[in-house]
DNA sequence: CTGAATTTTCAGTAATTACTGAAAATTCAG
DNA sequence: CTGAATTTTCAGTAATTACTGAAAATTCAG
């Protein structure tokens, strides 16, 4: 399917690079995008545009776009050689981090633009039976999201270190909430 | 931009079924499919196909497209009207089914096949320096990816009450941690 | 079973999105 | 400042995806 060409690159990476091309299209982001992050996340160096468009035989015009887009998703970090004038590209040392910008711009695009329509459609005044019912699930729809990133908030203030720790916890959450339960007296009350 | 036709459509419901064609797009989704599901989602009643189709001026066999989809998805239950031979179908009536629906098979379609590649190259011996960085940084994505995945895993076993709970809880997350680090002794130590 | 009602498939086409090469714009060493 | 190096823009085209209408398949009342 994919097409990456025959040159320096090592099967390992070449395979990954395919993966996330494919990948990439079913998510909202196009192959190419796909392909030029992957290449700079297993890249052992930053690179600059020319290599990323002869490594994946790309125009460098393409390239140049497919950069544009990872820098509007804060995804790749700018470098540069002394005596080189070119920008060099690589990702974030950390994971998490990538992970963390992903989730951000996500929201700040996805999220929050249907959060402000749905308040925007939840003060209008229902003329209809019909429009009610709409609005009563609109709501719905509104808490969980609202809730659901009050709640994804929280956990992104918290240290990096606390969050992983979080996550590591698995499920022993539930315990913890029991137990938090306890504490707090009767445990439904205090939370909804 | 999108082109509801000016029959039954209530404003509100038309904005909303709007906005969902447009986020679809933006989103792995159709615009077509996004609006079938928001009009199915606000509708006071289980719709048929031809209903949809007349509604929102699409073809009827581009509504069946759609409806396929979305059942793919599991976000839509079918029901039948007595003396009616034609499907009916409809949203969940919680809203947190069709975010777990939704979660879950993202997931299966995401996520999984990622693991596994991740999973299949990090079997691989690495032949060069290139390779072995390359599998350092699937490692580190494997093992993120992991951790999150089991982490969801666990709270989604939750009953859906607790769900809401942990949601509930937001900020409060961190005293808990807190105080875990207190029962189980090193925090740190019980964790990673 | 039959055939009307309903749904699905699918080839053809329309619409959208991705990509290229050339030209324009920008950046910076000298 | 100048002009070579580099990046970006953009019109044109290629590739992909979405949508339609007609035909095929399926379902089920009688």
């Amino acid at each position: 399917m994919s097409d990456l060409p025959t040159s320096t690159l090592p099967p390992l990476n070449r395979q990954f690079i395919a993966h996330f091309g494919e990948m990439g299209s079913k998510w909202g982001i196009n192959r190419t995008v796909g392909q030029i992050y992957a290449l700079i996340f297993i890249s052992t160096r930053a690179l600059n545009a020319d290599e990323i468009a002869e490594t994946l035989a790309f125009s460098r015009s393409n390239v140049s776009m497919g950069l544009k887009e990872l820098q509007s998703w804060r995804l790749v970090k700018l470098s540069h050689q002394t005596g080189d004038r070119r920008e060099y590209f690589e990702a974030p040392a950390d994971v998490w981090e990538i992970f963390r910008a992903l989730a951000e711009e996500r929201r700040r695009r996805e999220i929050e633009p249907t959060l402000s329509m749905l308040r925007m459609a939840l003060l209008e005044e229902p003329a209809s039976n019909e429009e009610q019912h709409a609005q009563a699930r609109m709501r719905e729809m509104h808490d969980l999201i609202d809730k659901l990133m009050t709640w994804f908030d929280d956990v992104q203030k918290l240290a990096p270190e606390t969050a992983k720790q979080l996550m590591g916890m698995g499920a022993t959450v539930t315990k913890v909430l029991e137990f938090k339960d306890r504490l707090t007296g009767a445990g439904r009350k205090s939370v909804d």
